[in-house]
RNA sequence: GAAGGGGUAGCUCAAUCGGUAGAGCAACGGACUUUUAAUCCGUUGGUUCGGGGUUCGAUUCCCCGCCCCUUCACCA
C-alpha cells in the first residue's frame, strides 16, 4: 500500500497535524480509561444495560430547572432529586482551573451546562477528561442538578466519559460554518453548528406528519404507486432516464423512467375503487436547478372520488393554515423580510382578470400579448397562444401574488387533464395556489371522459411537436443535401450525432408529418436510416409504425445545440400517449378532486427560508 | 445556457499601487476553584481552487478550467 511511498510529507497539513493531536487523544483514553473503567472512546450504550437507567433529553432537564429556585439550590453536593444522565456533544468547554471545567454541551433538544469538579468527580477521571477531551466529542454524564452562583441551570458531573471521539477538527465556536458549499455538502456539519438549521429539519419533520395526520384524519388512506415507469405522465417535464437490467427489449435493457408526479397511478386507483388516496413522496424532473427547483423534491398529491374544484380549496387552504397555526403560532409567516397572509379563506382570483389588472390585455389580443412581451425584453415570435398568455402572467402578475390565492379560470390548453369549466368549455376547472410569487398547489376537477383525454392529450403533443417539426423542417431546408453522409465510418460516426423522429409520436401531429416526408432532404435521409438501422445501429428490423429517420450533423455546427433539443423533445417519453391510463379511465373512473402540493415550497414558507436547498437536507450537488 | 459576485490556515475573515501572506477562534505549552464566545501570557499552523502567461517580483494583472452563491433564461 504504502511501502514504496515516500515518508509523509515534510508539512503535512494544518488538518492532519490537528487530526493527529485528536488521535493522541484517543489513544491516551483509552489506554488510561480502561483503568478507570470508562470504556473505550467509541462508547457503547449509555447508561449501560445493566443500570436500568435512562437518558434525560436537555429539553427535560431544562423543565426540571424550572421547577428549582435559583437563590436557594446552587449546592450541588447538596443537591435532592435522583441523578440524570445525558448523553450530549461538548460544544464549548471552559476551563477554570484544573478542578473545576464548565462545559456546554448539545443534544437534539437544546444545550446545558455541565462542570467537572473534582468535589463531586472522581479526580484521576477528571484529569483524564482535563487532558484528553475535546470540542465536539459526544460524551455521557451523569449528574445532579443545580444553579451556579450566576444563577446557570447546570449538570453537575458525577461520572462521565467519552462516546464517541471527534478527531476532524470542527468550524469555529462562535461563527459555525458559513460557507454554503460546506452547509449543503456535509449538512451534518450545518446541524451540528447551526440551530436554526437544526430548527428547520425539526420543523419540516413535523409538518409532514402534520400533513399526513391530517390527511389520515379526513380518511384518506396514503399509498405508495410506482417510482420507477415505463411512461413517465402526470407532468410535462423531462424525466430521469435508467435501464432495468432484468428485461430486455432487442438487445437492449428496458428504458424506465423516474416518476415525474404521481398522479397516473394514483388516479388509476380511483378507478379501482379506492376513493380517497394520496401519496407525500420523492418525485424526480431533469431540469433547472435553483433557489426554487431541486431536481428531486417532495410533494404530497391528494384525489378525492365525487368531490370537484372546490373540495380541493378548501382541502388546500384548511391544510396549509393550520400548519402554519400548529408549528408557527401563526397564519402570518415572514418569507424574503416580507409578511405574507395564510389565514383562510384565501381569495379566488381570476386569471383573466388579473391579466387585464395588471397587463391590462386579454387572453384574446394577440397583439397586445406581444407587445406587452415585448415591454419586457422578451421575443413573443415562435410561441404559441398559451405560452405567450403564460409568459405575460409570469411577467406581470405572478409578483403581485404575495398572500395566500387561488387563481381559477385559466385557458383550458394548458391543462390536459383537466375537467372544463361547468360554464366555460374553454377554461379549465382548475386552480393554482400562490404564496409569496410562488406556485405552491395546483388542483384540478380530474378529467374522467377518457375519449376526451385522448383527444386533449394528442392535441397537447401536436402543440408541442409543431414547434420542434417546424425547427427540423428549418434546418433541413437550409442545408440541403450536405449533411447526409454515404456511409457512416467509424471516423464520421463519432463527430456524428443520430436524430432519431419516431413516425409514430407525430402521427397525432396532422398535415406536419406528411410535409415532413414530402420534403426532398427527408426523403434521402429516410433512404440512408433504414440502411443504417440494419447495418450499423443493430436493432432489429424497422416495424413499420416506427419507421425511424435520421440525419447527421458534423460536430462544430453551429446549430447542433438546437437539433440535440429538438431531438430531446421529439423522443421525450412524457409526450408518448400512456395507452395504459387511457385504459384505465375506459373502466370508469369517478369524477373526482384532484389535488397536488409542493412540499418543499410550503417548507419554504413556513421556516421562513429564501432557497429550496435549505428545506433540502441533501440538495443536489455537483461532485467536487 | 448568460451575466455578476466569490474561492486565502481546520473554521470565520483581512492583505494599500504588483513588493517578505496577517488576525480572531481552534490546536499546543503555561496561569487561574463559578465561567457563559471565560480570561491572561507564549508557541505552532499556508500548494492563496487548479493550469498557463506578463513581470526582477503575482493573493493582487491577463487567459483557460473547476467549484459555490445571486439574478436571469429554462421549468404546466
Amino acid at each position: 500500500m504504502e511501502s514504496s511511498a515516500p515518508a509523509a510529507p515534510a508539512s503535512a497539513s494544518s488538518y492532519e497535524a490537528l487530526k493527529q493531536e485528536r488521535l493522541a487523544k484517543l489513544r491516551r483514553y483509552e489506554e488510561e480509561g480502561k483503568k478507570l473503567g470508562l470504556g473505550s472512546a467509541w462508547g457503547s450504550r449509555f447508561p449501560d444495560a445493566a443500570s436500568g437507567k435512562t437518558l434525560t433529553s436537555i429539553e427535560r432537564i431544562r423543565e426540571a430547572f424550572a421547577r428549582l429556585d435559583k437563590t436557594k439550590d446552587t449546592n450541588p453536593q447538596a443537591a435532592a432529586g435522583e441523578e440524570v444522565f445525558v448523553a450530549a456533544r461538548m460544544m464549548l468547554r471552559r476551563d477554570q482551573s484544573k478542578k473545576l471545567i464548565f462545559l456546554t454541551v448539545q443534544d437534539q433538544t437544546g444545550t446545558v451546562q455541565v462542570a467537572l469538579w473534582n468535589t463531586m468527580l472522581k479526580e484521576p477521571v477528571l484529569a483524564l477528561l482535563r487532558e484528553t477531551l475535546d470540542l465536539w466529542d459526544i460524551i455521557g454524564i451523569s449528574g445532579k442538578l443545580a444553579f451556579t452562583q450566576k444563577g446557570e441551570p447546570t449538570v453537575w458531573a458525577t461520572s462521565a466519559r467519552i462516546l464517541s471521539k471527534c478527531i476532524a477538527p470542527p468550524p469555529d465556536k462562535h461563527h459555525g460554518i458559513h460557507d454554503k458549499e460546506i452547509r449543503y455538502r456535509q449538512r451534518y456539519l450545518d446541524l451540528i453548528a447551526e440551530p436554526q438549521s437544526r430548527k428547520t429539519f425539526i420543523l419540516r419533520a413535523k409538518a409532514v406528519a402534520g400533513m399526513r395526520r391530517y390527511l389520515d384524519e379526513q380518511g384518506f388512506l396514503e399509498m405508495e404507486t410506482p417510482v420507477l415507469q415505463t411512461i413517465p405522465g402526470g407532468a410535462a417535464a423531462r424525466p430521469f432516464e435508467t435501464r432495468l437490467n432484468a428485461l430486455r427489449i432487442g438487445d437492449d435493457y428496458m428504458k424506465m423512467y423516474m416518476r415525474i408526479a404521481t398522479e397516473i397511478p394514483l388516479k388509476k386507483l380511483l378507478v379501482g375503487g379506492l376513493e380517497k388516496v394520496y401519496e407525500l413522496g420523492r418525485i424526480f424532473r431533469n431540469e433547472g436547478i435553483d433557489t426554487r427547483h431541486n431536481p428531486e423534491f417532495t410533494t404530497v398529491e391528494i384525489y378525492q372520488a365525487y368531490a370537484d374544484l372546490r373540495d380541493m380549496m378548501l382541502l388546500t387552504e384548511n391544510l396549509v393554515s393550520k400548519l402554519a397555526l400548529d408549528l408557527t403560532g401563526s397564519t402570518t409567516v415572514t418569507f424574503r423580510g416580507k409578511p405574507i397572509k395564510l389565514a383562510t379563506p384565501w381569495p379566488r382570483l381570476d386569471y383573466c382578470e388579473l391579466l387585464k389588472k395588471y397587463a391590462d390585455v386579454s387572453p384574446d389580443d394577440s397583439n397586445g400579448l406581444d407587445r406587452r412581451l415585448l415591454d419586457k425584453k422578451m421575443d413573443p415570435a415562435g410561441l404559441s397562444t398559451v405560452e405567450k398568455i403564460d409568459g405575460v402572467f409570469g411577467e406581470y402578475v405572478e409578483e403581485h401574488l404575495q398572500d395566500a390565492c387561488f387563481i381559477i379560470n385559466q385557458p383550458i390548453e394548458m391543462s390536459p387533464l383537466c375537467k372544463a369549466h361547468p360554464q366555460n368549455p374553454r377554461l379549465a376547472d382548475r386552480f393554482e395556489a400562490f404564496v409569496a410569487g410562488m406556485e405552491i398547489a395546483n388542483a384540478y376537477t380530474e378529467l374522467n371522459d377518457p375519449e376526451e383525454q385522448r383527444t386533449r392529450l394528442s392535441l397537447q403533443f401536436k402543440d408541442l411537436m409543431r414547434e420542434d417539426v417546424e425547427e427540423l423542417l428549418r434546418y433541413l431546408t437550409s442545408r440541403p443535401g450536405e449533411e447526409v453522409a454515404e456511409t457512416p465510418t467509424p471516423e464520421n460516426r463519432a463527430l456524428v450525432d443520430v436524430v432519431a423522429l419516431a413516425y409514430g409520436r407525430i402521427e397525432h401531429a396532422q398535415g406536419l408529418s406528411a410535409r415532413v416526408a414530402q420534403h426532398p432532404v427527408f426523403a434521402a435521409l429516410k433512404e440512408k436510416a433504414v440502411q443504417w438501422h440494419g447495418r450499423f445501429l443493430h436493432r432489429g428490423p424497422l416495424r413499420p409504425e416506427t419507421e425511424a429517420f435520421f440525419l447527421t450533423v458534423k460536430d462544430g455546427d453551429p446549430r447542433l445545440g438546437k437539433l440535440k433539443r429538438v431531438k430531446e423533445r421529439v423522443t421525450d417519453p412524457s409526450l408518448t400517449i400512456d395507452e395504459d391510463f387511457l385504459s384505465a379511465l375506459e373502466h370508469g373512473m369517478p369524477p373526482a378532486g384532484g389535488l397536488g402540493i409542493g412540499v418543499d415550497r410550503v417548507m419554504m414558507l413556513l421556516a421562513g427560508v429564501d432557497s429550496i436547498r435549505d428545506v433540502i437536507l441533501f440538495p443536489l450537488m455537483r461532485p467536487e
